[in-house]
DNA sequence: AATTGTGGTTGACGTGGATCAACGGAGTGC
DNA sequence: GCACTCCGTTGATCCACGTCAACCACAATT
């Protein structure tokens, strides 16, 4: 495949432009033709810049866009009306946002930067219209939802069948994973979230999550430094997932 | 709007027709105007039968289809290595069950009927065809996904902030809704599931699936034998989850 | 009516993780 | 450099739920 002349590119084109985008293989355009593809940058409006600790949504307000993160971290999370939280998810690079919104036209979780981001803004209407065009937009868009139904099948397993620890080691594996499918490293990471976000995100308190961290320290498994993480046994995490401690 | 003249209805009509069927305001065609629900009936090509306990499809079959309930009751699971495993959903009239498999084009959880049941097959290739024509389908198609996505964010609060009572309560209030939807008793039902089941769904075993059942009943605010439930407070149980019983 | 199996209930006891509390270290603003 | 805040770690204690076990209800089979 010949590779392009170079090409001036003007603000505008930087400012959206899957096509210039390395992302691709990430995220919504995966599995799209370049013509394909040139199209898409119609849909993808404008970017935005999220500070830490700032919303890209709340629950409850209208929901117009889903948002593909380009730079940075999110976590999204659900409130009880007596305020307990329930963080349902962390996102980064490549990953889709705002799902949750279409089926009542109003989102239903917060979106919460975990560090200086940005996102691009794809608007719901035209990504409709456009998958109606482009049959590989249609069915990678599908993809990514019916992806983000098996992870939570997945977080659900996590929550309802599996200790303290085995939470934790999954936890770590698929950051891992997610972490290596981006050219980053496998082994050695920087957590974006809390201690209490993990927490919540494994349905247990800091203190547990904590210990967690020490106790596979000790086994020699990884080596944390507050949020920096290196895994030095890989397989004895996965082994630790599929031979529970315990016989049960 | 007129009633249409009755017509003879031939096999193949009862074989498929979204028309004739008394589920529109649950199902697919959910939001469509007449004429595009006529379009639906070539969507919709069989139905297929499934007795209780067998499966609708397995994890790590090829995925081709969607399928609507018409009659009956599912549960969806998935299965770790070791043996150990975690119902992801209850399935009734009108709702879906196969939008795991899109992703990877493989099912990534069991779905097995509770009771001799009934389903529309959706064949996928066709689904996706037709969104591109209809928009009305293509629109209800990604609400039910996205639906789908919200609902598994509520399990995750239920499993991973929730106690045991609150569990529960969260779930029967929700299977009462439901009842009500399709226009049965919001009080008094019949549940399809063990108390093994239950548990797994909830993240507890089944005594405390029992013990939870009874202290309802000792408090008044249900009476159940085996797998009758009726519910004789539902703000009782509304307020348990809003207030739970320790301060926390 | 007797038999067998599956599912549900209840009690006694054990334990994994929550709770409470103290402290220490990293980052941030002045 | 110092004060302050946020975050993480660790220990002691507690308790909600799991585990183990006995028993009972009901349905299916003979």
């Amino acid at each position: 495949m010949p590779i392009k002349a170079t090409v001036p590119i003007t603000a505008a084109d930087i400012k959206s432009a899957c096509s210039q985008c390395n992302l691709l293989e990430l995220c919504l355009p995966f599995g799209m033709t370049e013509t394909e593809i040139n199209r898409l940058d119609e849909l993808v409006g404008t970017r935005r810049r999220i500070k830490r600790q700032q919303h890209l949504y709340r629950a409850g307000d209208p929901f117009e866009a889903i948002y593909a993160i380009r730079i940075g971290w999110f976590k999204t999370h659900v409130v009880l009306e007596d305020g307990r939280e329930q963080v349902t998810g962390f996102q980064m690079t490549g990953e889709m946002l705002g799902l949750d919104g279409i089926s009542t036209e109003i989102h239903s979780c917060n979106a919460i930067a975990l560090e200086d981001s940005e996102v691009c803004v794809i608007a719901y209407n035209r990504l409709e219209e456009l998958s109606r065009e482009i049959e590989g937009l249609q069915h990678q868009f599908h993809k990514v939802m019916s992806r983000e139904i098996v992870r939570d099948h997945g977080v659900m397993m996590l929550l309802g069948s599996m200790r303290a620890e085995e939470r934790l080691a999954a936890f770590l594996l698929n950051l891992s994973q997610r972490f290596t499918a981006r050219g980053f490293s496998a082994a050695e990471f920087h957590l974006r979230m809390t201690r209490d976000e993990i927490g919540s995100y494994l349905g247990l308190k800091l203190e547990t999550v904590s210990r967690a961290f020490s106790k596979f320290q000790d086994e020699g498994l990884i080596s944390v430094q507050q949020k920096h993480v290196r895994i030095t046994d890989i397989e004895g995490l996965r082994k630790l997932i599929q031979h529970p401690v315990a016989m049960r």
